[in-house]
RNA sequence: CGCGGAGUAGAGCAGUUGGUAGCUCGUCGGGCUCAUAACCCGGAGGUCGUAGGUUCAAGUCCUAUCUCCGCAACCA
């Protein structure tokens, strides 16, 4: 067993998460599939350390806020109570909590910076490009629309903002060599190519680490009117809440850092095993010993969005399903690097089968037997065969193999190794008929040995299945009446005691009748419905008009009709379209972004509007001389045409 | 030729260093009755994306090709 992890510091992290909004259950597996690591290792007997929070600053914030009606301060209290509670009601055992807005994280964060700007490794620079006042906002040449604001079309000017950035290139020889050097720093080993082959070795640009367009942010201290941007506030949570201090960190902070393992989603991969490690390194720490990009649950085939109607969040299925059935399904439907998917059939498909029928079922009939045979009483194991020794190996390889899953991020690999041992236990009163040797007194003494190695190989389950199902974990023990729920107890097989009575035999697991859940969730979405004005409608409401132009600025456009000729795709693009357009001119080329709402062919042969004067530009290495005009609302968007006699090369007007 | 991953029974997935193709759910048949119409056993169902090649032997190695996905690029 595990002999020197005793009292030894471990320190785990899930991501802050950003307090924009209510979290759906997808968001909320990191916090399940952490904590039963957490509790897993608590259980060996670490020293576990297990943090969680929310990251609460920036300009997206200060708009909710805004549209909403109050201080941002009062929104992000408001939704990170929201988040806390789905951590409490998920049954998580965070050991603090963290808010990017706490006292201490923002001083803390001041500090970092300064240290970082005094050293040299922040500079102050100017993010340059082409600026517009009224949004506030920078462009580069390549994302003007007609050479305009692309959010509200009107004019901008080159303008250079100051801003300060982060030294990435310094380390980045450092971090290579790092990595290299740590194989199982980034995991799963996929995203470990990504990052090296996409970012580090092509050249890593220094990161601009602070803002001045908006004001909801950590100050800069020694600088009004710069807010510390997003990189350093909120990475920095993981050692200011253990009292990392520029100045001389506190006693827990160096008892816990480094951690052992950031558990954050796929797309932050990048902010984590890049920008934190050069971070810290520049701070002159050490970095984290793992960090794991998890995959995303998907609802079916498609990603969970309010407007899709298809949102599910975790208080609400606790409520139809419980907890530990929650976590369960979280825990085991996922797979370790693809996305998993959510969905109704086989949340039941599980729940029946392996909580009820395989788990539930299996406590139930023992403890039944027990007390129909025996009264209750436990009776001692006197006789032995072949089959209890098979029983016996399996409970023993079961915690070897939950062992190895976990350390390995493999779940739901660990998840069904300990239902595959139930099985088992189901396969053994089948092989040893206890109801056929309950008819004799003869075999009474074998009758009471087959029900002790049930309850000693439900016990290695209960133990077991303690990191992923707790409350589970405890009804089982209540009802064998057991209190020996140690790790180190299933060193040997043998640890329920006899003599004792077990409780009354209730199910832990009542099968879910699938009309009953189907009706109970349609009830659910009709209140949903009814009390929700979410901000993702504020969001898809119609674009506000653009400022009023004069019939000179409308004149500067000049727009044709045009005859599509031929459409292909653009190789190597995913969504841009290649259109041949008789202009009445000779022809040219436009290139499109909207393959994927089109197929090449559909458009061939149609008129359509484009914009003849626009400045020609390469994407993907083609050059497009226009745009092709259409009308977009939401997910939605259509090529607009006209009608067929339409001379090719017209003017509108 | 930007980087990487995946294509295996109706569905969802395993398949380690090449050596008789497995698991879960579903389905069909049988057994049992302690238990939550549950549990146990067995059957059917796959030319392992396609085409070549290496080998005594390939899902597993090599080459080509198709399709999906992630990251990057990109939405004039």
């Amino acid at each position: 067993m595990c002999k020197n992890c005793k009292g030894k510091p471990y320190y785990i992290t899930t991501a802050i998460a950003y307090t924009s909004r209510k979290p759906h259950i997808g968001n909320s597996y990191e916090i399940v599939l952490t904590d039963a690591i957490a509790r897993y290792k608590r259980m060996l007997g670490y020293d576990v350390f297990f943090q969680t929070g929310t990251d609460e600053h920036g300009q997206k914030i200060e708009i909710y806020a805004q549209s909403e009606g109050c201080s941002p301060k009062e929104y992000v209290d408001k939704v990170a109570g929201e988040i806390r509670d789905i951590c409490d009601v998920l049954n998580t055992s965070y050991d603090y909590f963290i808010r990017t807005t706490d006292e201490k994280h923002e001083k803390t964060v001041q500090k970092i910076f300064k240290k970082l700007y005094e050293q040299g490794d922040i500079y102050k620079g100017s993010y340059e490009g082409l600026y517009c006042t009224p949004c506030e906002s920078f462009w580069t040449e390549s994302q003007l629309v007609d050479g305009k604001c692309p959010d509200c079309g009107r004019e901008v000017k080159a303008a250079k903002e100051e801003a300060y950035f982060l030294k990435l290139s310094k380390y980045q020889k450092q971090l290579e060599d790092y990595i290299e050097s740590h194989p199982d720093f980034i995991y799963p080993e996929s995203r470990k190519k990504e990052m090296l082959n996409n970012f580090i070795k092509p050249g890593l640009q220094d990161l601009c680490v602070s803002r001045t367009s908006f004001k909801w942010g950590i100050p800069v201290d020694f600088d009004e009117g710069h807010v510390v941007y997003v990189w350093i506030d909120a990475l920095s949570n993981y050692i200011t809440s253990l009292g990392y201090d520029p100045d001389g960190s506190s006693e827990q902070y160096k008892k816990y850092w480094p951690a052992d393992a950031h558990i954050i989603g796929k797309d932050i991969v990048r902010f984590h095993t890049i920008y934190w490690p050069i971070m810290l390194l520049a701070l002159g720490e050490p970095l984290p010993k793992q960090v794991y990009g998890h995959p995303w649950l998907l609802f079916g085939e498609d990603k969970m969005s309010k407007s899709r109607g298809n949102v599910i969040y975790a208080d609400e299925l606790v409520k139809l399903i419980g907890v530990d059935a929650v976590r369960y399904y979280l825990l085991s439907e996922m797979p370790f690097a693809n996305d998993g998917s959510i969905t109704y059939e086989t949340i039941i498909e599980r729940f029946n089968s392996d909580l009820a029928n395989t788990l539930g079922n299996l406590v139930n009939r023992t403890i039944a037997m027990n007390n129909k045979y025996f009264d209750g009483v436990i009776q001692s194991p006197d006789t032995a065969e072949e089959v209890d020794e098979d029983l016996k190996k399996c409970c023993f390889d079961t915690v070897k193999k939950v062992d190895e899953c976990i350390d390995a991020f493999h779940m739901s690999d660990a998840v069904e190794a300990v239902i595959n041992l139930a099985k088992r236990c189901n396969k053994y009163i089948d092989e040893t008929t206890p109801w056929v040797l309950a008819k004799d007194e003869s075999t009474k003494s074998r009758l009471g040995t087959v029900l002790y190695n049930l309850l000693e190989a439900i016990r290695f389950v209960a133990v077991l299945i303690e990191p992923f199902m707790p409350d589970t974990s405890k009804a089982i023990f209540e009802q064998m009446n057991c209190s020996e729920n140690s790790y180190d107890s299933l060193e040997s097989f043998g640890a329920v005691k006899v003599g004792e009575k077990v409780g009354k035999a209730v199910p832990i697991f009542a099968r879910i009748d699938p009309e009953k859940l189907y009706a109970e969730i349609d009830e659910m979405q009709k209140k949903n419905a009814e009390n929700e004005h979410s901000i993702e409608e504020v969001e898809e409401e119609i674009e506000e008009i653009a400022p009023e132009i004069s019939i000179d600025d409308f004149a500067k456009v000049d727009m044709r009709v045009g005859e599509v000729k031929a459409c292909e795709k653009v190789k190597k693009s995913k969504k841009l379209l290649k259109f041949d357009i008789d202009d009445g001119m000779g022809g040219r080329t436009i290139v499109s972004g909207i393959a994927q709402y089109y197929k090449p062919e559909e458009l061939v042969g149609k008129k359509v509007l484009f914009v003849a004067n626009l400045k020609p530009v390469k994407l993907c290495g083609v050059e497009s001389q226009g745009m092709i005009l259409s009308a977009e609302r939401g997910e939605d968007l259509q090529v607009i045409t006209v009608d067929e006699k339409k001379v090719n090369g017209s003017k509108l007007c």
